[in-house]
DNA sequence: ATAAATATTTTGACATATCAAAGCTAAAAT
DNA sequence: ATTTTAGCTTTGATATGTCAAAATATTTAT
């Protein structure tokens, strides 16, 4: 009964694309959850029957599958011992946060119960992770946060970075060298939508400016 | 190219028996491979040849298999990390060492080299692990300690504590209780072969006896 | 030297997870 | 309303790792 760590990854490929969906109950297609998976779209199909078979998920054919609540506690599951160890390959074992995500990919299927408690504990029984992302609790229950992102937020005001909603390494190590890392103070000086732009003054008073597109995946706090 | 972690084990198992034996390049039994691992003794025979395939053992039918110079690195490797695991597990994150070696059984496939010489490096390039066991280099060249086991040794002398050739949770419970852990000084008092039992002074100068079985797991330095 | 016991290999089957490519469905465009 | 297109499912194969049970080899005992 034990889930192998494919079917953890289904889990949580399709917790996340729920999340991001503005209706949580939406059903996610099935070429989206191939695509995040990496995996061709009739692969997916028959893994999401199995699924069904163990009552992970609700899959309704042509339409899309949807976490059954057994299927959504697991997955949180997932994505607490996820978050758990990025945060404590930066905190504890001084990685860079750019390049702990794959590491963390991996021990998420590998760490037990008793050392992700361990390891909860030592690090203080966090709230978010290094991203800003909310670590879900033991029961799965996740905290919810409301941020704007900086095409939504007032200009001109100050902003506290609270979440990046992207794992890509080169954003990151770019985030952290324009001072943009979540804890930080920032200000929206402009937006410009003809160029597609944002202009930023980060908390080292340095002025930088990004695309729209990056700037959407900034989430602040006012 | 990269070794599936089954494979993984069938190297390290297939490592600690050659090293086990008197004669190191000794064949392992497939029978005894196959026990090692907990799988029917057709498995082994199968899952062997497709390493022979990999450049990884030498096999013999009916005879056995060893391991070849590509094959003996990537155990060295396999159990470097477990090794540090598990010192890791036991000095930072101040889990037992009797409940320890589960958790590195599963880590030891998960953790990046550049994680691995963090841990390395965090508990400064130790030698042996919490049961004593050596640590391999990265270049998988381990550290040739000679010890003496309590049936060996002499009787009477100020002995240290260096390896425990046992995994067995309780029988390290055990060992902790009575103060018989790696690094703790203790003394023979007498052997008795036909009670099969050897009895021993611990550091705390509390008296045990245990069985001679037993006492040829418990390696000590004069 | 032969029989009995033990160990090993082979064979056929199965579970999991995947892909390529053919076949279907549903939505969008004309 | 029909065609096109995009997306989804099905089918048949493949790779990995496993077992049960039959066949074979080796060792031990008589």
């Amino acid at each position: 009964m034990a889930t192998s760590s494919t079917v953890e990854n289904y889990l949580k490929a399709i917790y996340q694309a729920q999340s991001a969906a503005e209706d949580k109950q939406a059903l996610v297609p099935m070429g989206h959850l191939a695509s995040a998976l990496g995996v061709v779209p009739g692969t997916a199909t028959t893994m999401v029957k199995t699924m069904v078979g163990s009552g992970l998920v609700a899959y309704e054919p042509y339409s899309g599958v949807r976490l059954t609540e057994a299927g959504e506690h697991l997955a949180a599951m997932v994505l607490r011992r996820h978050r758990l160890v990025e945060l404590f390959l930066v905190q504890i074992m001084g990685m860079s946060w750019a390049e702990v995500h794959e590491d963390a990919e991996q021990l998420e299927h590998a760490v037990s119960d008793r050392l992700i408690d361990r390891i909860d504990e030592l690090l203080g029984r966090p709230a978010v992770d290094p991203h800003g992302d909310p670590i879900p609790d033991p029961e799965g229950i996740v905290a919810q946060h409301l941020h704007k992102n900086l095409l939504t937020c007032p200009v001109d005001t100050d902003l506290v970075v609270t979440r990046v909603m992207n794992q890509d390494a080169d954003f990151l190590r770019f985030l952290e060298q324009h001072e943009l890392k979540p804890g930080q103070t920032i200000k929206v000086i402009a937006r410009d939508a003809s160029a597609d732009s944002v202009s930023i003054l980060s908390s080292g008073n340095h002025q930088v400016t990004i695309g729209t597109r990056a700037a959407s995946k900034l989430l602040v706090e006012i």
